[in-house]
Parts: C-alpha cells; structure tokens; sequence
DNA sequence: CTTAAATTTCAGATTAAACAGAAATGAGAG
DNA sequence: CTCTCATTTCTGTTTAATCTGAAATTTAAG
C-alpha cells in the first residue's frame, strides 16, 4: 500500500500546516489522510501509509475523535475499527473554528474580563494602559460573539455572503 | 521597574497564547508589553520587565517590526533604540490577519492547486479523493479571496458588520 | 582615530513536545 | 475460561525550537 504522488504531497503539507493550527504534524496527517480517503480505513493501515508507530495512530486518534474531525465505523464480520473523517469541507471548517474559539478565544476572554477589573484599582498603573486592556476586550467580546453567530448560518448562506466579499459594505452601509 | 499584577497577568496569558498563534513566547510577551505601555521602551527596560535575555529582546523585536506591529522610535540626545507597538486593535488584528494569510493560507493555496493538476492524471486514484481536492482548493480559494476583500474594508464598517452578527443573513436573502 | 555604549550574531545549553517500542489492557472467538 | 488479536497506556528517546551568554559588530561621541 502506498500513497500517489499528489495524495502525498497533500499529506505532507497538511501535516506541516497542522503544527500552526495548533496541533501536531501526525494528528494533521492523519486528518488528511482519512479526508482523502474514499473509504475508512483502519489504524494498521494508516500506520503502513504514513510510517508511524501504532501507539502514535492511537493516540491520534482519539484526539481527531475528541475534535469531532473524525468517527469509528465498523465492517461486518470484522472485529478492527476503521475510521473515517467529516468530507464536507464547510463542516470541517465549522468543527475547527469551534474547536479554536473553546482553546483560545475563551480564555483570553476571561483572561480579559479578570484584567480590566483589576488593572481598575491599581493605581500605579497608566490611564492609557487601562483603556488599552478595556479597548483589546471589547475586541475579542465582538469578536467572540460575531463568531458564535456566523456558527449558526447554514453553509449554503455563508457561501453566498463570503462570495459577497467586500460588497457587503454597501448593503450594510444603506 | 516592576510590571503591575494586571498588566503582568495580561502579558503571561498573551505569551501562551502566542505560541498557538504561530509565534513563539518572549514575541508575543514583548508585543503584549509595548501594547499595554504608555510610552516606547527600550531594549534594556524590556530585559528588565520579562527578565529575559538580550539577545533574544534583540531577536524578537526584529521579528515584530518585520510583521509591521512594532516601530522604532527615538528620543532627543539619546542614541538608544525606543520600541512602540500599534496602538488599535483593529489595526493589529489587521497586520496579524495578513501574516497569517501569507505564512499559511497562500502556500496551502498553492499546493492544493498543484495538487489539483496533478492528481487529474493518476489512473490510480479514486475518483472520490479527485473531489475532495477539488472541494478543498475550492473552499480555500473562497476564503481567501474574502480575506482579500475583508482587509480593504475600513474599521467603522468591519465594526458594523460584525456587530450585525447573523442578522446579516436577513440582508443577503433579500 | 580611539573609545565606549549599544546592538546583533552565533554557538551551545535548555526545554518541551512528539514519537517509538514495549508492556499492559481489553474484547471477541472457540 | 482461555487464547489470540487488537488497541491503549506508559516510559524512555529523539527531535526541534527557544533561549542564554559570550563574542563580534556597529554607531556615535570625544
């Protein structure tokens, strides 16, 4: 078993890009792996695709799984879990937008929120400081709340607006 | 020269979350402390706040003035170099959005489309991953063209709209 | 031109994350 | 109940990135 050329190359870099979206260069292989995939495939298979160890497709695994990237199915008459990953690209998106707002959007949020009460009565602390905290909340509170909104619009609609582009302004600005 | 309990909460927190935002903790540190200051700060006052080497102040401000979120200023009758951050956060979110687009959606963007070509002439593979690749090139080809368009709209508007949140699907049907 | 202050470069040390392989656990077949 | 196949857990190793401190370079003042 071997991967084609472009399967490859795509795995590859998928991988690469992985560790900047905030996870490892298996787990995005893996992801990738099973996106292209036309069937589900199991962990010894991935393990002779990819050359990584057994333990590391395990483990990678579960994480897909935890993230809703990926689920296990099963074949008749065959006891071996085989995995595969959401094919719809929009959905995929969905799932990894929320994912990141869960790791990194809330916290700072809270992080935020404990900031611009405290830094109030310090009084050692600069005037400009104190608007740039309350300043830099009210950005991540819009941000926060503009993307728990788009979450909700089906993908058909998303598509329209994105196409949109820059157009938008016009409609929003009558 | 000490950092107050808020603004030194504030800068950990922006230090770990740098490291998921693709660059590494004294970056994130630094640009969080010249953020948050009331006037430029030195090398030598950065090495004091973070105790962090100098060298590696040196390294990392060089860094942030490539992204274009720090600029070098000076002060009458002193030789030494001042560092000052963008001040809007809008501006910032800005600068950001664009390094990312660069540093990941463009490469992603020109492998897929390899990809794409490539892929169209292998007898062995599946029909299935053909589209996949197809479907991905095709969502990344999206985003970013509104990612273009989003970074030409000016703030005032961008805030509008996203104050708009999912309302916005009541415009677009019309 | 010399000197001293400031900054940058670079090689090695430190640290944290990712990974492999062995051992342990679990689950179904007989 | 036992045996075998499959999967997971765990520990030690490897790898990559970050950071430090010393040396080199730059810059301007005298």
């Amino acid at each position: 078993m071997k991967l084609s050329p472009a399967v490859e190359k795509y795995v590859l870099h998928w991988g690469e890009m992985g560790t900047r979206w905030g996870t490892n260069r298996t787990v995005a292989q893996i992801q990738a792996l099973l996106y292209l995939s036309p069937r589900p495939l199991r962990a010894d298979e991935i393990v002779d695709l990819l050359s990584v160890a057994r333990s590391n497709v395990s483990t990678s695994i579960r994480e897909l799984q935890s993230y809703g990237l990926v689920k296990m199915t099963h074949m008749l008459g065959d006891r071996r879990d085989y995995f595969e990953s959401l094919s719809d690209v929009w959905e995929l998106f969905r799932v990894i937008m929320e994912q990141r707002k869960q790791r990194e959007l809330n916290p700072t949020l809270s992080m935020l929120r404990t900031c611009a009460i405290e830094v109030a009565d310090e009084e050692e602390t600069d005037e400009i400081t104190k608007q740039r905290i309350r300043n830099m909340l009210q950005f991540v509170e819009t941000t926060s709340d503009w993307y728990e909104q788009i979450q909700e619009i089906p993908t058909s609609t998303l598509q329209k607006i994105m196409k949109l582009g820059a157009k938008i302004t016009g409609i929003v600005e009558k």
